[in-house]
DNA sequence: TGTAAAGTGTGAACGAATTCATACTCTCTC
DNA sequence: GAGAGAGTATGAATTCGTTCACACTTTACA
């Protein structure tokens, strides 16, 4: 199990097994919470199976919610803790059946250490997650609603068949989350989007007609 | 020089002799830009003396900026470009003259992999700075502007003779960037603190007198 | 397969924050 | 120590986005 997850991949089969010893596989329901923002614990978790949304929430309000990042197959979460032992930052819960391994402190230290390769890899994915947290940042500041769904959906985007596609589980709620606005609002953004020509929307995906989507600031 | 930078601490005489030799001194004047968004570059700085902002701009418009971050002697940044090759997520430039040692790609990959104390103290700063971003996107995406510069404050008080203080160097329009509001606004929030006792306003310094300034979603 | 729940669409009222305009104060330096 | 430039203060108009309200559509599952 453990030579499929990219992470890991470097690993001779002796390190794999002495990672697997200390870890525990854990199965959560789609919307199951996997991790609460504001809760002590040190835990690294990776993703085997199934998709989870990285979330900021209002709590103990808990109506409204930004999220930071979709995390699927292969990934890990949960190494912020990881370095200082302070509150997590974020909630993560299943957006459909997930199978994750969980990883304790002192084992993710030593395995950093026994190989500069996944250390590495860990920094390289850190580094990515501050791109893009950057990037959010600025759009949240500087950007007005329309300018920040187009922004996302180029950026959620994936060439099918020769066409820019945004596919999959999400609402206009959770691309409002995404965002930083307001339901409604996402609903006329696309609906303006539509009549300009910039994108069809299908149930369940949204293409993107014209790459140049006006975002601006 | 070089045995007096946090990050290097750890390193053996020999070690920083052969670091040194790749490394490259700057000085920056005040106002002046080290590294620009969007740049396409792969070096790392650590500041020797001095204090720079981190921040995101409105390229090319460059008259509204959001500051991600301020850092001091010992710091490093530039680091997330050197992971991926991609293009600088944000501006860095000098609050006052400023000396920065510059490292390329390859020497840092190398004293990375020479020194697994180094890697770990790179990936501790980078989840620090990712759990100060996850703060960042919460802030910006569900707090209104008052609660944005309350817990602004906080975050940047000192303690100072039993009282939390905020010091110098920015002014109301540095304040509005880093809670990406208009400085107008920042100015009337900060009469209304003033106003109902939470804090006081000198000239070049804010000292808050209730621990508890209304932050909320 | 029918019914509840979740998601979408849209108008209208309201509110928060920006923008614009202008006056005042400090501080730096020539 | 006069004048320019940076920073602060505040009102008024305007804009952008939220909130509320409600109708309609699709999906899930009992």
């Amino acid at each position: 199990m453990l030579n499929v997850i990219p992470l890991f991949s470097n690993l001779s089969p002796a390190q794999l097994d002495s990672i697997g010893e200390h870890m525990t596989m854990r199965t959560v329901e789609k919307g199951e919470r996997i991790l609460r923002q504001g809760e002590v614990a040190d835990t690294i978790f990776i993703i085997i199976a199934g998709q989870v949304k990285v979330y900021i929430s209002d709590e103990p309000d808990t109506h409204r919610e930004v999220i930071v990042s979709m995390l699927g197959a292969g990934d890990f979460f949960g190494e912020i803790s990881l370095f200082d032992q302070e509150p997590r930052t974020a909630n993560v819960a299943a957006l459909e059946r997930t199978h994750v391994q969980s990883l304790s402190y002192e084992t993710f230290q030593r395995v950093i250490e026994q190989s500069p390769d996944i250390a590495r890899k860990v920094m390289s994915t850190m580094a990515a997650r501050l791109r893009h947290a950057d990037r959010q940042i600025g759009t949240l500041a500087l950007m007005n609603i329309s300018s920040r769904v187009s922004r996302t959906l180029l950026e959620l985007a994936i060439m099918s068949n020769g066409q820019r596609v945004v596919g999959e589980p999400f609402t206009q709620k959770d691309l409002a989350g995404m965002v930083g606005a307001s339901r409604e609002m996402v609903n006329r953004t696309l609906k303006a989007l539509t009549d300009r020509g910039f994108i069809a929307v299908q149930r369940k995906s949204i293409t993107i007609l014209n790459e140049n989507l006006p975002v601006g600031y």
